[in-house]
DNA sequence: TGATATGTTATCTT
DNA sequence: CAAGATAACATATC
């Protein structure tokens, strides 16, 4: 499930791999990549980048590909010497296809996604802005102040924290992997309410988050079921604390609960 | 076979 | 109105 880390990962080797290029040809196989796509080409790919857990790409013609990968969305890439001999690559290229774009120098990316919850949408300058002034602050800038936090917090102090940071529009990019292990970080209950946080949680928390996810994106993210980037994998999940795993850091035994629907798991003598 | 996992949003309930 | 619960989407994997 690429979260925050994951996402800013596959927007680093994309780049790498196909910023400025041209595309000539786009082929739309499944109805969750926008069919005008393909009317567009060619266009060159002025710029990638990522807002929350979306990517970006900035086409030379005014418009942009807005992308989510939600659950079980991939990219994959080829060069043109791989497109003609690496028939092993080429093939899973092929499994849950949803779009191929065509490089003019014979490259070749893939939109694959097995559940089909991911999209792809073409959006104008304007339809893009609507849809990101919907999100919250990005973790990892200077708008994710302390102060914008603590406040924000106290806006919604009656919600439950931790459904609060896997919020997109309270917070960009976190979801329940790190979610979880931030507060498992901070020493904060997952079910405990905003307001009753104290100004040092707050801090902890504050800080954490921003940790977490910078030694994430080191780690080229976590490899848990279906995520990979284009590369390859991360190997932050070796690195998790609570997620996925039965006894903390210490030793003790982990609770397994549900909030807002999602299996979530902390500790009780660590988190308070 | 059936439970489980997941991100997001819409809708219903409290 | 605010917050929580639930369903919906799809399907591989255990």
């Amino acid at each position: 499930m690429p979260e925050l880390p994951e996402v800013e990962t596959i927007v680093e080797q994309l780049k790498n791999k196909i910023l400025g290029k041209v595309v000539i040809k786009v082929e739309v196989l499944d109805s969750i990549v926008d069919n005008e796509i393909s009317k567009k080409t060619p266009f060159k790919l002025k710029n990638i980048y990522r807002r929350a857990k979306a990517l970006i790409f900035e086409l030379d013609n005014g418009l942009y590909l807005f992308v989510h990968l939600r659950m079980t969305g991939h990219f994959h890439y080829l060069t043109n010497e791989q497109v003609a001999f690496d028939k092993e690559k080429l093939e899973k290229c092929h499994r849950f296809l949803a779009a191929k774009f065509n490089f003019e120098d014979g490259g070749l990316l893939t939109y694959n996604d097995i559940r089909r919850f991911g999209f792809v949408k073409l959006f104008n300058k304007e339809q893009l802005g609507v849809e990101l002034t919907k999100l919250g602050p990005e973790p990892l800038s200077s708008e994710f102040s302390l102060r914008c936090f603590t406040a924000k917090l106290k806006d919604k102090k009656n919600s439950v924290i931790k459904t609060l940071l896997m919020d997109q529009h309270f917070l960009a990019g976190l979801g329940n992997i790190y979610a979880q292990e931030v507060l498992y970080l901070a020493g904060i209950n997952p079910l405990r309410k905003a307001g009753s946080l104290t100004t040092l949680e707050i801090k902890n928390l504050h800080r954490h988050i921003i940790e977490v996810l910078k030694l994430a994106i080191k780690h080229k993210g976590s490899t848990v079921d279906n995520y990979a980037h284009v590369d390859g994998s991360g190997d932050f999940q070796n690195y998790l604390v609570v997620y996925g795993r039965e006894k903390c850091t210490k030793g003790h035994n982990l609770q397994k609960v549900e909030i807002g629907g999602r299996g979530t798991s902390y500790c009780l003598e660590c988190q308070k």
